[in-house]
RNA sequence: GCCGGUGUAGCUCAACGGUAGAGCAACGGUUUUGUAAACCGUAGGUUGUAGGUUCGAUUCCUAUCACCGGCUCCA
């Protein structure tokens, strides 16, 4: 058997059944759902239809289980199903209540049993499945049971709650110790952890879950990132414009919020006058547009926004800076006709491939279709889901469709972008939008004369402020490049009694070019300080002052991750510095 | 919201029925350093919160808040 990645599923997948004999071997009570091949791995969804709930002892167990009957060397032989309904019915009354119904989905499949089978040519256990798998056990060498997670049968929070065991499996020993050791690293750079260890942001019970405080070092990268936001949008052709955090009910009503986002919005009560706590910000931006009168000539008009929203979460869903409750968007809204939508896209598309190149981050790309919630007409709806699909295709992006995941008022196109752990993450969205501007009624005068609806598109670059920053802090596991690092230089005097003032005369000068420059002149050794401002504050320089330096006004540089790199005069560094700033992630010292 | 797990000093963790301990950080002192952790000392906690069981609770139970792994949902 070739060991390629498309083998390495059926690998994957093969080992999915031991898991299920093993289990069942171990907890005969245990009902089998489903147990796919998945990215990195693969899982098994069981109703342990006791109330029974796997522990981590138990993983223990069922791994050495699976161990257990990887020796016996059994056989996976396929055995085609000749009668269905008697099989379904078996099913039934051993309890595989799943198995029955997956089986009634796939009667006209020809559906098959794999059996796994001893040596004397016994079947020990069978499951309903396409396959393929391996011939036999002898393949399966190296696999490891990761985690237990509760997960709805069929994905349907209706439904009855299974348990799941995620789990991973490799051709070689190496090769999973090689994953692990990934999984390990990812773990490390988890924003919530280099969030505490630098200092960055903090989530207070007090405050409330979701609710983020940006200490001075993110806030610091935020702002930088927000200055290069608002350049970039102005030299775009958008407008920036600032709008209030609440709004009259009526409002929300006019936009169909409080009928079809009613659950994540927050309601304040004022006298006689309810208030919403602004969950989007594209009301705002509507009543600004109908602040003028626009001609087809006027138009596009695009209103873009750092807009801070709040949103009620399902209290689960809450994660880090990646799923907060209030958040900024880095929004816009434009407003265009017809002829103008497709170069509109593109040139968002275009937009958002510059900005996320320039982090060096890679992405995939959605389109996402009406919802069962949904404002407007279906003529409508369809003519949008053309335009967004004929402006991906004439930029030949690829793209997955993804059915009934489109916002209320529209389709859209969505950015994933992936963290340190794989998992991916809705960046940045362009929304196609035919409804709210006729339910609010806003017009252009065409070239024609006559009145008409303007198209709107809502997007966001970063997604969100929080969840971008998360992104971010992961992607560079802390070590923001010069432009974004919370403190940019550290100033590191040899001995404080005979080098501080001059450490403070060249912290002066740094500090007056704009450089984000600290002078460390604590009783501490030098070993210490550099160690800390290198390795645990990731700051990018590390300039240290002694005899030798003074003499020749200059500083002896150690970057991060380098070690030394070279004595500069310290106008030659201020210059170097300033260059690398301006490259925003370009190394130029060194 | 659902399933499972976890909340002990600023941080990382220990003790697990007999009223809490370490390392780092902080503070004080000594040291003044030539390139990724100098030395000594001090202080710091109603063990997330509220109830309950018990002679006694950080430890057991219940509720609640928050977090973690997922599911569902989403920027």
């Amino acid at each position: 058997m070739e060991k390629n990645n498309e083998s390495l599923h059926i690998l994957r997948h093969s080992t999915s059944h031991i898991l299920a004999q093993a289990v069942q071997s171990l907890f005969p009570q245990a009902k089998l759902a489903i147990g796919p091949s998945i990215e990195n791995g693969f899982y098994y969804d069981f109703d342990l239809t006791d109330g029974h709930a796997f522990s981590e002892d138990d993983l223990v167990k069922i791994q050495d289980k699976m161990i257990e009957i990887v020796k016996q060397n059994l056989t996976f032989e396929q055995y085609l199903i000749e009668d269905v309904e008697v099989k379904i019915s078996e099913f039934k009354s051993q309890g595989e209540i799943y198995k029955a119904e997956l089986l009634e989905e796939h009667k006209n499949d020809n559906p098959t049993l794999y059996l796994t089978k001893d040596k004397s040519g016994n079947f020990l256990f069978n499951d309903l499945c396409a396959g393929p798998h391996v011939p036999n056990t002898t393949y399966i060498k190296a696999f490891k049971l990761l985690k237990v997670a509760g997960a709805y049968w069929r994905g349907d929070e209706k439904n009855k709650m299974l348990q799941r065991i995620y789990a991973t499996a490799f051709w070689t020993k190496d090769d999973l110790k090689a994953h692990l050791d990934f999984l390990e690293e990812a773990e490390k750079r988890d924003h919530r952890k280099l969030g505490t260890q630098l200092d960055l942001f903090s989530i207070r019970e007090e405050v409330g879950g979701g609710l983020v405080l940006w200490h001075p070092n993110l806030a610091t990268v935020r702002e930088e990132i927000e200055n290069y936001w608002r350049c970039e949008h102005r030299k775009r052709g958008y407008q920036i414009v600032n709008t209030p955090h609440i709004a009259k009910s009526h409002l929300w009503d006019i936009s169909g919020h409080t009928s079809h986002y009613r659950d994540n919005m927050y309601f304040i009560q004022d006298e006689d006058q309810e208030y919403v706590l602004k969950p989007m910000n594209c009301p705002f931006h509507i009543l600004i547009y109908q602040a003028n009168r626009y001609s087809y000539r006027s138009l596009p008009l695009r209103l873009a926004e750092l807009g801070t929203v709040y949103r009620n979460e399902r209290s689960g869903a809450l994660a880090g800076l990646s799923r907060v409750k209030g958040f900024t968007q880095d929004d816009a809204h434009i407003f265009c006709t017809p002829e103008q939508l497709i170069d509109e896209i593109n040139a968002i598309i275009d937009f958002v491939s510059d900005t996320l190149s320039m982090f060096g981050m890679t992405f995939d790309v959605e389109l996402s279709t009406r919802p069962e919630s949904y404002v407007g007409t279906i003529d409508n709806w369809d003519k949008a889901e053309e335009g967004l699909k004929k402006a991906l295709d004439v930029k030949g992006m690829k793209y997955e469709i993804n059915e009934g995941d489109g916002a209320f008022y529209g389709p859209k196109i969505d950015f994933k972008l992936k963290d340190a752990i794989g998992r991916t993450w809705q960046g940045a969205t362009i929304q196609l939008d035919f409804n709210l501007p006729e339910r609010f009624g806003i017009k252009y005068q065409d070239s024609d004369g006559q009145l008409k609806t303007p198209i709107m598109l809502h997007r966001v670059i970063f997604g969100s402020m929080e969840r971008f920053m998360g992104i971010l802090i992961e992607h560079y596991a802390g070590s923001f490049p010069t432009w974004l690092a919370p403190t940019q230089v550290c100033i590191v005097p040899i001995s404080n009694e005979k080098h501080t003032d001059f450490a403070q005369k060249v912290y002066e000068k740094l500090n007056a070019e704009g450089i984000r420059v600290k002078l460390d002149d604590r009783s501490e050794s030098m070993n210490y300080k550099i160690r800390e401002a290198l390795q645990d504050k990731k700051i990018p320089y590390v300039a240290v002052i002694g005899d030798k330096e003074i003499e020749a006004n200059a500083v002896a540089i150690r970057a991060r991750g380098k070690g030394q790199i070279g004595v500069f005069a310290i106008d030659e560094f201020i210059v170097k510095l300033a260059q690398e700033i301006k490259s925003k992630g370009h190394e130029v010292i060194g």
